[in-house]
RNA sequence: GCCGAAGUGGCGGAACUGGCAGACGCGCACGACUCAAAAUCGUGUGGUCUUACGACCAUGUGGGUUCAAUUCCCACCUUCGGCACCA
């Protein structure tokens, strides 16, 4: 008998259960440390052997940390709210509750089933109304909240509401929308309406009818990550631009923290990237143009005011607010039917029409502010209502989309930077020196820039500014299965509940669609509305809601009096690694720093950042296996032989094919199809193609991380995910190999066993070189783990047993602490050894061996000698050598004799410890 | 178009700070055990030439820096990811 993978499994996964090995507390004597895994959304399809590749990784994290002294918090939980539910709902008339709660369940089947070591009392979802009290709650803290530039931070309406009393507008320095400025004595004659409609410009979150993405398939509004090309995400469906009235958070207020954060954190460059150009910081000017005859100003942002003698035209948006005001009489027909015509587009259109130019002159002109030119005033959809002021100065010469714009109206082009040839096309770069710009002639592109500035202040007619190309997020969903909004109207003013009603129960609805009147799901709801009778908001919130701050809920989770104790936040502070997609990049992980960074601003949390690391796990991608089937028979030829015939490559299920040879029988009973089916064999074999592709049902490639655990435990599987290869890199996956990872499960264990599987372990004193063998590995393995390379230590581990395997030695000294060692990587098997050498307490709570210092260094060292960088011999010499005697050595030998062919050495480099080289 | 990451045997990958390219595993070949198969164990395994000793070539391509380059620099090609009238 071999080692019994299943019952030994089975059994610790039950004891760990039983003792609560896994539940950790606050302890204010140890060091905390907290890991945590990104939140799953339990799908219906069940986990794939992609998923838990991240889960494993932090899990392994996770122990080493504890083993080194940490107290570890490590918990997991489920991303319940979501739209594949409800869909499903709308379609089966199930409520979504029981779908997710059957998903949820298989989820943690599958968990459990691979050892993981979370600590499930603090299991969250966020379907549940302990939990969305909290995302109500902040919502609510949102709502009463205000951002002030001064302080830059958020701070109480009440505070904003009494600079009112007292000072009406002036001075205020917010992230706010544009109102006209009010005195205190205006604001005291408002009306409560006025005064709620003044106050909405400036709560963190706010009620406002702006232009949306619509998606009419899903039937609900997105946030900007939610779509994609014009598509939504999730489900492809088309999305267009739709004025509605609808809640927003103030997330842009935070622009410039979320930017300067990424500075403290350690996460990818690339994602940081990714973050960056999402936020999109540009530094410019917005600059003052009159229109001549009228009393308006044109007001442009731009990043380059250095070229404002190039400026030959102006563009605006098409919905700018100036655009039928300044159009003359003749124009008119022509500026409303373009107007018309770019409102019909949707937002699919005006993607993919991007490179054709048009637009409409509007008859109206702009001074020049500097020159006192005329300059024309025309709409154009290239120019967007939503960035900057949206309107622009065209500087034709230099910027590409201007320059297209130029040459198809026919409009002059004045070259202002010199460098490029603006015969041919436009010079984008910001280098050269400028020209035909009167008083910043000669200067430089950033001396010119500031000049330009100073000079526009000094004029009055303009200010240095910055803008961001984030936008505010759209935060309600015209959905069912989302956390209600804790608002009700009063004569169709929104007021937020008092924070002793939460939390406001999802109710009941007797379909998951919307109202004939076009109302949201909720307005089927009976009695929807509070004790007073007034009507509660239908709208839901949408998925990053319940997701924005789950990790701070783990620290305290089942606290009915605050989202958090704050002994808890104190203790546990942050997240220390957090591992997960990259996909979430410019959802989730920015929607989470915006709102810890709220919640930091109101006191509630004690770091201003969530997620001090992060490790993106690479996406596991499928192995496709292909079977080539001839034109119109029912025939299949074998892979090498298929470019004889006139095939068709066809997906064949990866479990019928074992190292890409097909399982002929298996194939004709896989599918009825198949039945009858012929082969065209290569030396008896059929053998199969293969592809690497997305892991997907559709292309028969899924593999089930259950099927493997059955037939090799756990612990290989966990193994064989780290073995495949760096944590953070994108891999197919091929179970193929995981039979070396089982091989070396077995030789592990039969280090402890003799031939007969007794359990043979002996006191005996190790050899130097047993001990060499441990203790390089303990310090690899250490170091391996601490910078995330867990492939590396597989193969560690690999090297370690097969040594140990040579010397044949079973000796206590060696094994127990090798069990330690592994004990992160294959918690079951390290814990069954770890008992059968007589340990009464668990292998989660042993230490991590030391490393002993005199066992990793090597008194000989084994020299390659080189001749002109090509390595031809090696030399073992003692370590402490000095170089001076390395070389006479070296220099000695036979082997340096016949390389030097009589020849002196032109120069002899040693690299103590590493390399000789000799120069020839 | 812009930004980011990556290109190493038949396959997954290793080489951490410029210092023996291919660790470890899969696959493959041969051998041992076996009546046989599976399992297990052993040996070999980048390419070309050579009976052999060995020599030469080789980390996407082409240059460069260096005693020495998978690693640093420049140009280009390919793949993947992100952004894309953002002024």
């Amino acid at each position: 008998m071999e080692y019994n993978f299943n019952e030994v499994e089975a059994k610790w996964q039950k004891i760990w259960k039983e003792n609560k090995t896994y539940s950790v507390k606050v302890e204010k004597d140890k060091p905390k440390f907290y890991v945590l895994d990104m939140f799953p959304y339990p799908s219906g399809a069940g986990l794939h052997v992609g998923h838990p590749l991240g889960y494993i990784a932090s899990d392994i994290y996770s122990r080493y940390k504890r083993q080194k002294g940490y107290n570890v918090l490590h918990p997991m939980g489920y991303d319940a709210y979501g739209l594949p539910a409800e869909q499903y709902a709308i379609q089966t008339g199930q409520h979504p509750a029981t779908t997710t709660e059957r998903n949820i369940a298989r989820y943690r089947q599958q968990l459990d089933k691979i050892g993981f070591s979370y600590d499930w009392d603090r299991e969250v979802r966020t379907c549940e109304p302990e939990y969305y009290k909290w995302t109500q709650w902040t919502f609510i803290q949102l709502y009463k909240s205000w951002f002030n530039k001064k302080t830059n931070k958020a701070e109480n309406i009440n505070v904003l509401v009494d600079y009112f009393n007292e000072n009406g507008s002036v001075n205020i320095d917010a992230a706010c929308a544009e109102h006209e400025p009010f005195s205190a004595n205006d604001w005291k004659n408002m009306s409560e309406a006025e005064q709620q409609s003044i106050l909405m410009n400036y709560r963190l979150a706010y009620l406002s009818e702006t232009h949306v993405n619509w998606c009419p398939a899903l039937g609900t509004v997105l946030a900007n990550d939610e779509v994609k090309e014009g598509f939504s995400v999730r489900g492809n469906h088309p999305v267009e631009r739709k004025k509605m009235n609808q809640w927003f958070l103030r997330i842009t207020a935070y622009s410039e923290r979320l930017l300067d954060g990424l500075d403290k954190i350690e996460w990818s460059d690339s994602l940081k990237e990714i973050q960056k150009n999402w936020i999109g910081k540009s530094e410019g000017a917005s600059v003052l143009f009159k229109v001549k005859d009228f009393e308006f100003n044109i007001e442009i942002f731009t990043s380059r005011p250095d070229t404002i003698f190039g400026a030959t035209f102006m563009v605006l948006a098409p919905e700018h607010e100036l655009t039928l005001k300044i159009t003359t009489k003749e124009f008119e027909n022509q500026v409303l039917s373009y107007i018309n015509e770019a409102k019909k587009k949707s937002e699919r259109e005006r993607i993919s029409e991007v490179k054709k130019v048009s637009g409409q002159f509007t008859g109206a002109y702009c001074i020049h502010p500097f020159t006192g030119e005329n300059i024309p005033v025309y709409i154009s959809d290239y120019v967007l209502a939503g960035y900057g002021t949206g309107a622009i100065m065209a500087v034709p010469a230099h910027d590409s989309r201007d320059y297209d714009f130029a040459k198809h109206f026919k409009l002059p082009i004045i070259e202002v930077v010199s460098g490029g040839n603006i015969e041919v096309e436009s010079y984008d770069a910001k280098e050269g020196k400028l020209i035909n710009s009167d008083f910043i002639n000669g200067l430089e592109v950033k001396d010119a820039i500031s000049k330009v500035l100073l000079k526009i202040e000094e004029v009055g007619i303009g200010k240095k500014q910055i803008n961001y190309r984030l936008r505010d997020a759209i935060f309600s969903r015209q959905r069912y299965w989302g956390e209600p909004f804790p608002v009700f109207y009063k004569n169709g003013i929104p007021y937020v509940l008092d924070e002793d009603k939460l939390p406001l129960e999802l109710p009941a609805v007797d379909a998951y669609l919307p109202t004939e009147s076009g109302q949201p799901p909720l307005a089927r709801a009976k009695n929807w509305q509070t004790s007073d009778g007034y009507p509660l908001e239908c709208n839901t919130m949408p998925g990053f809601a319940g997701s924005s701050a789950y990790y701070i809920r783990y620290m305290d989770p089942r606290n009915n009096k605050a989202l958090v104790a704050k002994d808890a936040v104190e203790y546990w502070r942050n997240v220390d690694l957090y591992i997960g997609g990259a996909e979430h990049a410019t959802g989730h992980l920015i929607y989470a720093r915006f709102w810890n960074k709220f919640l930091f601003d109101i006191g509630l949390v004690v770091e201003d950042e969530p997620f001090k690391k992060l490790i993106n796990q690479g996406m596991i991608q499928g192995r496709s296996s292909f079977v080539y089937r001839v034109k119109g028979s029912n025939k299949f030829v074998s892979y090498n032989l298929r470019k004889d015939f006139d095939t068709m490559p066809i997906h064949v299920d990866v479990y019928i094919v074992h190292n890409d040879i097909l399982d002929v029988e298996a194939f004709r009973n896989w599918n009825a199809e198949y039945k009858t089916a012929e082969f065209v064999l290569e030396n008896g074999n059929y053998v199969c193609g293969w592809e690497v592709e997305k892991m997907s049902k559709s292309f028969h490639n899924v593999v089930n991380p259950d099927d493997l655990i059955e037939k090799y435990g756990a612990d290989t599987l966990r193994l064989y995910e780290m073995f495949l290869g760096p944590i953070e890199q994108a891999k197919p996956w091929d179970t193929n190999g995981i039979e070396g990872v089982f091989r070396f499960i077995r030789k592990l264990w039969r280090l402890f066993h003799s031939r007969d599987n007794n359990f043979e372990v002996t006191e005996e004193k190790p050899t130097d070189a047993e001990f060499k063998i441990l203790h390089k590995t303990i310090k690899k393995i250490s170091e391996d783990i601490e910078r995330f390379s867990f492939n590396t230590s597989v193969s560690a581990f690999m090297v370690c047993v097969n040594e140990l395997t040579d010397l044949k030695c079973n000796k206590r000294e060696i094994l127990q602490p090798l069990v330690v060692t592994l004990s992160s990587f294959a918690p079951h098997i390290c814990e069954e050894l770890w008992h059968l050498l007589g340990n009464e307490t668990s292998v989660v709570n042993a230490k991590f061996p030391d490393v002993i210092q005199k066992y990793v260094e090597d008194d000989v060292k084994v020299y390659p000698v080189s001749f002109n960088g090509k390595m031809r011999f090696t030399i073992e010499l003692p370590a402490n050598m000095k170089p001076s005697e390395v070389e006479a050595e070296v220099l000695k030998t036979k082997d340096a004799e016949k390389y030097l062919q009589g020849n002196k050495p032109k120069k002899v480099i040693v690299v103590p410890g590493k390399i000789v080289n000799i120069v020839v």
